[in-house]
DNA sequence: GCAAGGTC
């Protein structure tokens, strides 16, 4: 008994000691074969895998090293983009509004429903997981798919530690050096993008709904049922084949005339007349009669040199997309998609890479060695390596992130055209590290009666890099033996009549190549856009060239027509876009003002369309050869004239809530702009007249809780003005209680999620302040270990004191978004928290803001062991009951402890599966400090000072109470 | 019923 009474009692440090003492990171992907490779090379082979919510998405265990030390390691992925842009349901509907308002109807960002069961995940994985690493690909998309991730996960706990690995290849040199190299994503260049998806949705629904809703009723016989769809990428796509087209319709052919001078002996050497072509006929006929008159060619030189074919540079997508469409007819959407697949199996390099440059530390030499023994090409690797090995030519272009496209891992086990592709990759690779094709070429000029006449012959001396690239070719061309002095009579002499030709309509490689050279797109969805044109019917395809439709030639003709200064059509207005994009990205321009103006510009141009409809009626009418109907220039729709000014920040999801006025007309609401998703709503009293929302933010709440003007009939607050300026955020229980506002709970982690109505969300992992200030501030958390110091600092809460204990110990500084200490102040003002103390930014730069976390109401309870098990006590120094969640959302199911106390509640809360441990302890403190105020909950303002629910005394030692 | 960008 003694015995058994003693192995459960150190049982219970066990448990502590596992849980926080090793590590446990969650890692993501950005997919799931990607994680799966990651996760194999980082566990050598020995992860496990298990099922996650998602069946695409799948999760991978095993022990790994992070920062020199042991720790758990789980693996998964997302698919892409975790979330998207939309607009809130007022807008959602086509006829709700004039498609104007749309440039700035709110918009929220939100996890569409396929996705949910991949958020699913995440939540419920990092709760058991201290450290988030993001492996997602290292572009402008992958960066902010990365603060996507941040964010979920940060929601559920906002303390986490994030960090990023950055890596070009998934190989193991590249993937154990990202894990060597963790640093933190990158907020400018997720900022970027955000602009971009907001900006494409509102100009892409705005010019989409306005075109189809008016050319369906302009032109009901003939686009009755039609989508007709703008898209800042797909018109300037539209606008090249037009362009093409046009060119071509527009050209006149000019006949011309040439001479034509050949020699037989042995063999045929044909010379070309060094004026070329004459315009002139009978410019022409004279030469050539003069000609005749005395024919006998004189060969005046003879120049012989050494002439080299270039192997190509080292392979960008682009590149491939466009080869592989020209001389593997596979179009370049499919050869997107195979490249993808080879490269997260492994055998080859990031397909989407902008660089034609090896970098120095790429091993060339055993990728050769990798290609040495396969049947077809791997002679020549051998031959690389007997001949000097490799020596690769080097392009200019970089974008910083990938290496050029390249074989990763010998495959022989390929098929169709995933076997093409690869092949195709490597056949490039061994050509462009090795050498140029050389050849001999000879120049021989003639005379005959003062014209000049030249022929040209080449040997080839080396294919070389010809001998695997077998998708180019290099003749040899034969002529006779010449030498100077040499006279002859031509075999030929006459004069040949031609014309001039049209340029050639666009096959898809020239078309990639436009949007390529203008910035139309990403080297992924290239494609995509050329696919959309094709199914709304504004382009065609004849054989492999690209023909517009009446529709699309009507489109862009009617945009060019009314005088706008740069058309819809044309690609400079998406590429000063990109321009800005980068901008952001490099950190020289602000996201916010990008935004701003670029919408501003939209918007301008789109009323320039609006107003000139009738313009394109006629163009368009003039392509389909339809009459046009007479339809009203404005669109017969309108929002009821709510203000869409965000009043506060959403307790429950962080969206901006917004007042309405309620369907009879009369009475407001409070709503949050996340409905459906959120129904949080608070419907004033009848006597509430009217509300508007002001400039002013509650110097309590905080900046995104703005001061309400309520006019009431009566004013319910008796002596008060009328109309009143009040804030509903909290502070004031009154107010709340007299205006009926409940607003709910802060979010179990006190984390209002940062998701703004417009443009980015601010994750919390950002490092400066300006974009952290819808975030709820945090505090500075050191690490939880002493050994742990060589861990990176948290991305967000920095300690100045490198102990480890919890950070807001007596003994800490606390400091603000600037990095400055924060000031302890006290609430003055009447309320329920006056006398409460909190932080804030010393020079009222940031927006920082914490409860000071010293209140003793905020201490947690300790797990206390006993003979038996763990007891948990709550503050009232009871042992807290173990609970579930009832509740549909992602805790359902979670154990918790509590306050057995119904009455007297002391609001201890603590979930089962995350034991108090020192960083769990800080998180808690901080969440129930914020979360007392929203609820109006009673705490005492002075430090250690507490109420006992069981005896009534103040201040019991360690909140444990004697009696 | 809209975009473009990820990805399955």
């Amino acid at each position: 008994m003694q015995f058994l009474r003693k192995t459960r009692y150190i049982r219970a440090p066990l448990i502590r000691f596992y849980t926080n003492n090793i590590m446990k990171y969650l890692n993501v992907a950005e997919k799931n074969d990607a994680a799966k490779n990651i996760a194999s090379i980082l566990s050598r082979g020995r992860s496990t895998r298990r099922e996650g919510f998602s069946q695409y998405n799948k999760i991978y265990e095993f022990d790994g090293q992070v920062f020199g030390e042991n720790c758990k390691m789980v693996m998964t992925s997302v698919s892409g983009h975790l979330m998207n842009y939309e607009f809130v349901s007022t807008f959602r509907n086509w006829q709700s509004c004039n498609p104007l308002t749309l440039f700035e109807a709110p918009v929220i960002k939100r996890c569409p429903q396929d996705f949910e069961k991949i958020k699913k995940t995440l939540e419920r994985e990092i709760r058991s997981c201290q450290g988030l690493i993001i492996w997602t690909d290292c572009d402008r998309e992958g960066e902010n798919i990365g603060f996507e991730i941040i964010k979920v996960c940060t929601d559920i706990k906002p303390q986490l530690r994030v960090y990023r690995a950055k890596f070009s290849e998934i190989t193991a040199a590249s993937v154990f050096r990202a894990l060597n190299t963790l640093g933190q994503a990158n907020k400018n260049v997720s900022d970027a993008v955000d602009v971009r998806q907001e900006l494409d949705l509102r100009t892409g629904a705005a010019f989409t709904r306005l075109q189809t809703l008016r050319y369906q009723q302009v032109f009901p016989a003939k686009l009755a049922n039609k989508l007709i769809s703008y898209g800042s990428c797909q018109f300037p796509t539209l606008g090249f084949v037009v362009e093409r087209y046009q060119a071509i319709e527009d050209f006149i052919a000019e006949p011309f005339w040439k001479i034509k001078m050949n020699h037989t002996l042995k063999l045929t050497t044909e010379f070309l007349w060094k004026r070329e072509r004459l315009f002139d006929k009978n410019s022409c006929e004279a030469i050539l009669d003069h000609l005749k008159e005395n024919p006998l060619a004189t060969i005046e030189s003879v120049e012989s040199k050494a002439k080299s074919k270039w192997r190509p540079l080292p392979l960008d997508t682009v590149e491939m997309e466009k080869t592989i469409s020209k001389k593997l007819r596979i179009n370049a959407k499919d050869t997107m998609k195979i490249a993808e697949k080879l490269y997260t199996q492994g055998y080859i390099s990031y397909p989407r890479t902008e660089t034609n440059i090896f970098p120095k530390e790429l091993n060339l030499t055993s990728l050769v060695e990798q290609q040495q023994n396969d049947n077809q090409w791997g002679p020549f690797a051998r031959r690389i390596m007997t001949e000097g090995g490799p020596t690769p030519r080097q392009g200019r272009k970089s974008d910083q992130a990938h290496p050029p496209i390249h074989p990763t891992k010998y495959a022989d086990n390929l098929q169709g055209n995933e076997k093409r592709v690869y092949e195709y990759v490597v056949r490039h690779f061994l050509a462009c590290v090795h050498k140029d094709a050389q050849g001999f070429e000879t120049v021989v000029h003639a005379d005959i009666s003062g014209e000049k006449f030249t022929a040209k012959g080449l040997i080839i001396l080396e294919k070389n890099y010809l001998d695997v690239y077998v998708y180019e070719h290099w003749n040899g061309k034969e002529i006779n033996n010449y030498e100077r002095g040499d006279t002859f009579n031509p075999t030929t002499l006459e004069m040949v009549e031609s014309q001039t030709g049209p340029p050639k309509l666009l096959t898809e490689a020239d078309l990639i190549a436009l949007m390529e050279k203008h910035g139309i797109g990403t080297d992924a969805t290239h494609a995509d856009h050329i696919d959309t044109i094709k199914s709304r019917e504004y382009v065609g395809l004849h054989d492999i060239y690209f023909v517009p439709g009446n529709l699309g030639m009507g489109l862009v003709e009617g945009y060019n027509n009314i005088g706008l200064e740069i058309s819809l059509a044309k690609p400079t207005l998406r590429a000063d876009f990109e321009n800005d994009l980068k901008l952001i990205c490099e950190g020289h321009k602000d996201a916010e003002v990008v935004r701003r103006e670029q919408i501003a510009r939209y918007k301008a141009m789109f009323q320039t369309v609006a107003e000139k409809m009738r313009l394109i009626d006629a163009t368009l009418a003039n392509r389909l050869d339809d009459r046009p109907e007479n339809v009203p220039d404005e669109p017969n729709v309108s929002v009821g004239g709510d203000d869409f000014r965000p009043a506060l920040k959403c307790p429950r999801c962080g969206n901006d809530m917004i007042i309405k006025t309620k369907k009879d007309g009369v009475g407001k609401y409070l709503t949050c702009l996340g409905y459906p998703d959120c129904k949080n709503t608070s419907w004033f009293p009848n006597f509430v007249k009217n509300v508007e929302v002001t400039d002013q933010h509650c110097q309590e709440c905080g900046p995104d809780c703005k001061l309400l003007k309520f006019t009431f009939r009566p004013n319910p607050f008796l002596g008060e003005p009328n109309p009143n300026v009040l804030c509903v955020g909290g502070c004031d229980e009154n107010v709340n209680e007299t205006l009926d506002v409940n607003l709910g709970n802060r979010r179990a982690n006190n984390e209002v999620a940062p998701t703004r109505n417009v443009a980015s969300q601010r994750a919390p992992q950002t490092q400066t302040p300006r974009a952290v200030q819808a975030t709820t501030p945090r505090v500075i958390a050191a690490p939880p270990q002493a050994n742990n110091q060589n861990h990176l600092p948290p991305p967000v809460a920095r300690s100045t004191n490198s102990g480890n204990r919890p950070a807001a110990n007596a003994d800490e500084d606390v400091v603000c978004q600037c990095d400055q200490t924060a000031v302890l102040l006290t609430v003055r003002k009447d309320g329920p928290n006056k006398g409460k103390q909190f932080y804030k930014c010393a020079q009222s730069v940031c927006n920082f803001f914490l409860w000071d976390p010293h209140d003793a109401a905020n201490a947690v309870a300790r797990p206390v062991a006993t003979t038996d098990t763990v007891d948990v006590q709550c503050r009232c120094n009871e042992k807290a009951p173990i609970r579930t969640v009832n509740k549909e959302g992602p805790n359902k199911g979670r154990q918790f402890y509590c306050c057995p106390n119904m009455q007297n509640s002391c609001n201890f809360f603590q979930w089962i599966d995350e034991p108090a441990s020192e960083e769990n302890e800080n998180l808690n403190w901080s969440f129930r400090g914020k979360t007392s105020r929203g609820q109006g909950r009673k705490t005492q303002g002075t430090r250690g000072k507490r109420k006992c629910s069981k005896c009534g005394q103040e201040g019991h030692t360690k909140n444990r109470c004697p009696n």
